[in-house]
DNA sequence: ATAAATTTTGAAAACGATATCAAATTCTAT
DNA sequence: ATAGAATTTGATATCGTTTTCAAAATTTAT
């Protein structure tokens, strides 16, 4: 491997300017910068990431979170993400938390270590206290997710709107005994604010309150559903008890589509028996036998907006201002 | 930050005590280690990867790459992998390249520069002879794709045999005008033996002529085919054609469902008109309108091999044995 | 008790870059 | 032509580890 001192000996120059030249400062006369660059040509000389950062420079790459990259959710948002930084020049690393707090401090600690820029927090596992010591290493942006009051980008989707709104939608369609499922392993608020979840089950149950004026069964919470066979085990559940909800929003279309298919397999109807809201829209979604009536997440212009957050924070001091993003309820037969 | 001088100064050692037990060298007295356990706990110290790095010792910490994380049969692929090197104590670092050849020598160089102790490969981007010289600085292992006669572990499903399989089955089926679809921008033999689609293809033609007897018709060729919109264009596409084939291999399910889609749209009736296989066998796969016949990949357990297949080479020099996986046809209703 | 062998410890030299600061060179103005 | 200013260059310290290698401490053998 060549380092920087081979560069510097083929091109009969110091380090130092040979240093200048990969990160072009100006103090360079042409024709020595035209001689240490054929000379890194000809080594094929790339320098060490480690020195750089050992050294404290930049590094040009950023964290970004998500509970699981097999969630269609995340995997685009990630997508979009990678794309915008990429244009960017940097380069991005994928950290899969598992929903595990020990995970998500595994990449704090990448900013810490100087690994990294900054992190994207696609959700949040740890308490708001445990992650603001991390701010003096680098930057943080959360995305999706969000926190009240605290000094760092926000961009998400308007989760208590959408989910008044889908409430809205289907107590006008007549249904009243709607249950709630999601991947969150309890649904309470926050240490230090409203967070995603209960973001969602407050605009539904606001909803279910001043429009309804009905009461929610807590019989009716699934939490921890993440997959279809998450789906299939809550419409079992569902059948088994004795007072049946007539709807359910079902957080994810992978969770929805285990409650069609299981549906179908038990002989309910849907919607007659039982009305299926997914989250997400996955492209599958339309074309479903029962097409699935879901809520579409504006991932790309999240992920998007999300990357040009952080790097405007890395550039400038001033913290972008939180962008919130509609949700949009696609009509179609399982409601 | 606490750093390996502090450490060494709280517990009144030197430095080289410390870093004995950061690496747990046994030339270490017991109440001196406790001593040195003690202060790393209390300054909350964690060795900086970076100066690791830099001196040269192992990273624990491999490079994935892959085309497109939104690609459900990658981001299965890239779960399994991670989780089984997770629990053999890696960290994963995946890289979207999204089929450019640069992006898949970003993974290489960081094994030259020791970011990384492995790269796994789960696509091919360039010729092996650009790849090979990396052999030097770390480990290659080779998931999904492959080459002939190179020396790294190579993990895959048998897709000649698969497609050999799948195409049988269509001409057992009276189908004989044999569409094929592929992400590959071009379908051909690679420089150094076999590559993965042209083992698709030449199954897919080897039994379009020992068992049909058919030539296959070029113009029911269809490259670089990735997403459910690609689909939609190739059934126009094959609509405006004067000579209609009567099935078609998708390549992947994404496709398929285009397919699928457009031809309800366009009202031409599957399989009746049109048979459609996919491949990867999708959550969603068996509860669409038209549910897909498919071929399944055993995702799961190729990347669980891979990740073990690397760790064992890491361990030891012994070349882990090619490991070959059957691909499985998930009978359903669009044959 | 002493010498030899063994174990445990520490000082200092890497690893490959960047940044400071002073020296050398070039340019400008008289 | 010469002093002074401005620009370009290079020597060297530094970042936080690991790894020699030798010194110090301990154990074992005589």
């Amino acid at each position: 491997m060549a380092t920087i001192s081979d560069v510097a000996r083929l091109a009969g120059l110091s380090v130092s300017t040979v240093s200048r030249v990969i990160n072009n400062n100006p103090h360079v006369i042409p024709k020595k910068r035209k001689l240490i660059e054929d000379a890194m040509q000809q080594l094929g000389y790339v320098p060490r990431p480690a020195a750089r950062q050992l050294r404290g420079s930049s590094t040009n790459t950023m964290a970004v979170t998500i509970p699981r990259i097999v969630n269609p959710f995340f995997s685009y948002l990630v997508d979009a993400i990678e794309r915008t930084l990429d244009e960017a020049g940097y380069t991005t690393i994928i950290v899969q938390t598992f929903s595990r707090p020990e995970e998500e401090l595994t990449a704090l600690k990448m900013l810490r270590n100087q690994q990294v820029d900054g992190v994207i927090l696609c959700s949040i596992e740890n308490p708001w206290s445990v992650i603001q010591p991390y701010l003096q290493y680098g930057r943080i942006v959360l995305v999706n997710e969000y926190l009240a009051d605290v000094p760092v980008p926000i961009i998400r989707a308007n989760q208590y709107q959408g989910f008044y709104n889908a409430t809205e939608f289907l107590l006008q369609h007549g249904y009243t005994k709607l249950a709630y499922a999601t991947g969150r392993k309890q649904v309470a608020l926050a240490e230090n604010g409203v967070n995603f979840d209960s973001d969602r089950f407050s605009g539904f149950q606001s909803a279910l309150n001043s429009i309804g004026k009905v009461r929610f069964n807590p019989h009716w919470l699934f939490t921890n559903a993440h997959t279809a066979t998450d789906g299939k085990l809550i419409l079992q559940k569902i059948i088994a008890s004795p007072d049946k909800p007539d709807a359910i929003l079902a957080g994810s279309d992978e969770v929805a589509l285990g409650l069609l298919e299981e549906a179908q397999a038990q002989g309910v109807q849907i919607p007659a028996q039982l009305a299926v809201l997914g989250v997400d829209d996955q492209p599958s979604s339309s074309f479903l036998k029962i097409p699935l009536t879901t809520i579409r997440q504006p991932v790309d212009q999240m992920g998007s907006a999300a990357a040009k957050a952080m790097v405007a924070a890395l550039q400038d001091q001033a913290v972008t201002l939180p962008q919130i993003f509609p949700l949009e309820i696609v009509k179609r037969a399982s409601v």
